[in-house]
DNA sequence: TTTTTTTCCGAAAACGTTATCGCATTATTA
DNA sequence: TAATAATGCGATAACGTTTTCGGAAAAAAA
């Protein structure tokens, strides 16, 4: 298959490269025959432009990279949709790479990334991410960046983010509203800032309405799993049998607690409600099911691509750069395992 | 930024840019002496080869195209990481596509891909693509095709797919290994040749272990959702109780079936036996967790890669290709919803 | 010393596109 | 009719890289 190129077409027409090219973008200092004649014979011939000359010519690629440190992971995927689906809606592709959660791979894929001249980058940073030079490095290159989800404060650019304080205070504030009195606390480690803010969510939630704070009904796990949540579920079982609520990290964790929770011979929610974090598919398909605090996951990603499409724009124009942080709201939904069935 | 070419280190250093572009790759006709000089330099002002110049010139991108149905699934979510694992690790970068199990996007995402020039396509079918004139078009203008998971048979070209008859045929046969004698099949309509093949593997499996074949016992359902599955529980409760096993098509009306039967009163599985198909996350959190087939979805990825890389190379060097169909092994999970507690 | 071989580098063309600028030709006005 | 304006097209350079081919200089052989 000979290739269709600007050059065979002006041959077979007597034209010019240029003019064909002129043609086909409409110029008007080529008249309407010879456009008729070139788009003609253009279609006919299938003929479709070489990105790779228009992207050395133009000095962009329309190409967007995106980091992910997990894709197989339902929040993930759906952030991985969103800026998939409104990069193609703007007239731009993405090639997507997954970090591992690690800082190493995560540098990597930026070199990568920048080898192949891409026109800006998404990344969430992997979790054991605390040194940016390489992220600044992007930035000296040219090349546009914006953080999603897990983004350092100490970068100075676009971020999106999900307003994890608010988020945590309004799960805890909808345990409150339904008598709630005992409220407990599952999470992670006080490391990563989501765990911080959702954290300080909690207990302002309790301040806020005059619930004493309790540091021994706050749980730490060591994994984020559905097997940590059933041990903490022993735990509240044998030595905290007074609380009568849990705010818990992930959905999986609380799923955990949930299974544990009944294992135990707790009703939920009449016993102990539960309230997780994230909508992941599976709190519809517990029994009860899962109340949780939804993260759009879709929507980052969109709100991201635009963010950076807005830089990448303003770059062009040379416009000066105001940083913005996007925060995306959250909401409760409340399902079976928090509905006071009175 | 000023960009870093070939030609700013050539002049700075008093060469030739064809020199310096040898010096870089190692070409035997440079000495070591300027080999030497080049590359401390090139290192220093952290030159990076414009992929477009270095595309244009050799004809080739070392991108290519992936498109799924649905991004946010597990399945397919591991089908995209071995792709991109895999491509990642020979040198090529992967644009992600989703088609919405739509034939009228498909065929626009092919257009665009085939716009940015890659190098090869990775394409799952969308459930109501019947017309494989886009797909043949691909070929047409040069791009190889790979066709993973949903794939047609009139269209020549190498093929992934799982054995579906024989992941079928061995779950059966699990149920009827543990001791059930009535084995119900939960599945949708009999249009994808998936839901075709895994019905004749479960028709096998009776027949291969003298158990007659009982149509009643065949559920149909409109959708392959968890409500549906729980449908089919009430329906199994009020009419066939004397069915001792259920091999169902996917985890997810796996799960409905197991959660809407417990709440009949059924005891999982000491009255009936329950498998699932595909190995979904949430078959570890059901309670019995849930057996099932996995469907290795990152080998497949990894196989798809690998072939559309041998059809690249292959056209390469004039190769006559001869079109591959690689079966990717299944296997039986056996986990507590099919464990005879004796 | 002369001839031959080896070593090392550069000129140049090519990949396919785009945009500036200038030059004919035709149309309009004086 | 002559001067001016408008119209339509092409020559050309540029984007940055790769590779072939040839040729000068140095080294080896005669």
């Amino acid at each position: 298959m000979p290739k269709v190129t600007l050059k065979k077409i002006a041959e077979t027409l007597g034209l010019s490269t240029a003019t064909v090219s002129k043609a086909l973008k409409d110029y008007d200092d080529i008249s309407p025959k010879t456009k008729l004649k070139v788009k003609e014979l253009a279609n006919s011939l299938n003929y479709k432009p070489n990105s790779f000359a228009q992207s050395l010519r133009n000095q962009e690629s329309k190409i967007i990279g995106l980091i992910i440190p997990e894709i197989v992971h339902h929040f993930f995927a759906n952030i991985i949709l969103g800026v998939i689906k409104t990069a193609e809606k703007n007239g731009y592709l993405v090639i997507t790479l997954q970090s591992d959660e690690s800082y190493k791979i995560e540098k990597k894929q930026i070199e990568l990334l920048l080898y192949r001249n891409v026109d800006g980058i998404l990344i969430s940073l992997a979790d054991n991410t605390v040194n940016y030079k390489h992220i600044n490095e992007i930035r000296q290159s040219g090349v546009p960046v914006v953080l999603y989800d897990k983004i350092s404060k100490s970068i100075d650019c676009h971020r999106v983010v999900i307003d994890d304080q608010k988020a945590a205070f309004n799960a805890t504030k909808h345990l409150i509203d339904i008598g709630c009195k005992k409220i407990a606390h599952v999470r992670g480690a006080l490391k990563p800032q989501t765990t911080i803010d959702r954290f300080i969510g909690y207990k302002n939630a309790l301040k806020a309405h005059n619930i004493p704070f309790d540091n021994s009904i706050v749980f730490e796990t060591e994994h984020l799993t559905f097997k940590d949540g059933r041990l903490i579920a022993d735990e509240i079982a044998l030595k905290h049998r007074d609380i009568d609520g849990v705010f818990a990290f992930t959905d999986l964790l609380a799923t955990g607690i949930l299974v544990g929770l009944k294992e135990h011979g707790f009703k939920i929610p009449e016993d102990i409600s539960i309230i997780g974090f994230s909508n992941w598919f599976l709190t519809t398909i517990t029994t009860p099911t899962l109340s949780t605090v939804d993260q759009p996951g879709f929507i980052m990603g969109e709100e991201a691509f635009k963010l950076l499409l807005e830089e990448i724009n303003d770059i062009k124009k040379g416009h000066k750069i105001k940083y913005k942080t996007i925060e995306i709201p959250t909401e409760v939904i409340v399902r079976n395992s928090t509905k006071k069935m009175s």
